[in-house]
DNA sequence: GCCAATAAAGGTTAATTAAGGTTAATGCTG
DNA sequence: CAGCATTAACCTTAATTAACCTTTATTGGC
């Protein structure tokens, strides 16, 4: 599938060529110029990483990006601006951006720097641990797919744990429900299927005679594996 | 413990600049101006990022990396360069750097530029900390999605908890009703919805038991949230 | 300056819609 | 046909909308 960007430009000249070279490399590119439609967009579009400029009419690009990243933390922003000073640079960085590129810059430049940025994401996303691991008062025996609880040992399916092991990865953090679905089945066709919420059912169950243990919905987001811990 | 950079300088007065500067920041600074010599410290100092020079005698910068990288494909490395070509920044990004300064820099940005390599390393990596915060009576557990009284648990959903986080966020502050519908809903064609009513009737009736918790309405400007305290 | 009349902002409650949960039945594929 | 994966049908609950009510501002005549 296509990266997708979320690129936020007012002016039109400007936006209208580096979309249209962002689309020649391949990247499937959503351009927004009212900064108020921005969070909107973020939610329709789930983009892969935003760049973004800083002077915008009505809302500033700081304030812009600090929402974004409340948002949705793990996204990167790239800030793109005629700003050169050191000021705005340090204000782009404590507003969350992840990188910032001060024009004129060249479109290589950008290319280079988003692909980067994907990148530096892409080999912190941790591949799935394939050793056993403890949950709770149960230990996830990876290699021989299995759940083993003080009083019996569940074999689990390649799908259940594939949908476990990304739950937990989070490290208490909202795994999204879109992408558990994306990652999982990779397949937006899937999206109005009950699939998913029968495994969650039964991953609930298996979990069910610890207390501490808490799979909870958060509706229109996604789940949160909890491990309360004492 | 402080954050160890490991430093690759050739040119003595830069270094010793550049060296000063990070070491009254905090880092615990390694200069090492001998490209011969930088495998080695690797694996003695074990740094937690790598500033680099791309023009070196003898090794260039480019193939340097590569080998950190090869080494310690975890490791960010900063290339600090004078070549400000589009053409040398690509090839510092091919050779696996995760960032690109130009000379001249200012000091400010190649803090700024450190720091936020090292927190987008960090960021996915440690669980998020449990962040509880006490309102009046009650205590917020934000992760586990609960406010908890003296007398009840009560379970919110994540609308729930957005909303009441962005009114506690300002400490006693105002929180501007458009500020919230736009951080939450992210729209205007929201402002004239009566969702956020009910969200405040909800928090309002959940803290309904704490006569030292108010959620102050101010016509025309926004919301307090106001927890008297002794 | 006082005080209705009116508008605007926000509150309340119930109904509606959409997201997700539960079970059981059916489809696959080795 | 055995065992997982998926779909279907129906249920539950969170999120939103709608309809109507209350309170606070604003304004224009006296």
């Amino acid at each position: 599938m296509k990266t997708k960007v979320l690129y936020i430009e007012d002016e039109p000249f400007l936006g209208r060529i580096v979309s249209e070279t962002l689309q020649q490399q391949g990247f499937d590119l959503r351009l927004v110029a009212d900064g108020a439609m921005v969070m909107k967009t973020l939610r329709s579009f789930h983009p892969d990483i935003c760049v973004l400029d800083i002077m915008l009419p009505n809302v500033d690009g700081y304030t812009l990006c600090r929402e974004i990243r409340a948002q949705n933390p793990g996204l990167p922003v790239i800030f793109l601006t005629a700003r050169s000073e050191t000021s705005d640079l340090v204000k782009g960085f404590e507003a969350g951006g992840t990188d910032y590129i001060k024009k004129p810059f060249s479109m290589e430049e950008l290319i280079v720097r988003i692909n980067n940025q994907l990148l530096l994401l892409s080999s912190l996303k941790k591949p799935l641990p394939d050793k056993d691991q403890q949950l709770g008062r149960y230990r996830l025996s990876v290699s021989r797919y299995e759940l083993i609880s003080p009083t019996t040992t569940h074999k689990l399916s390649a799908r259940e744990m594939e949908i476990l092991l990304l739950l937990t990865s989070g490290n208490n953090r909202v795994i999204e429900r879109r992408d558990l679905l994306l990652q999982v089945w990779g397949d937006d066709s899937f999206f109005n299927s009950r699939t998913l919420d029968v495994y969650v059912r039964k991953l609930r169950s298996l979990f069910a005679e610890d207390p501490d243990i808490e799979l909870v919905t958060l509706k229109g987001k996604g789940y949160l594996f909890l491990v309360k811990s004492t």
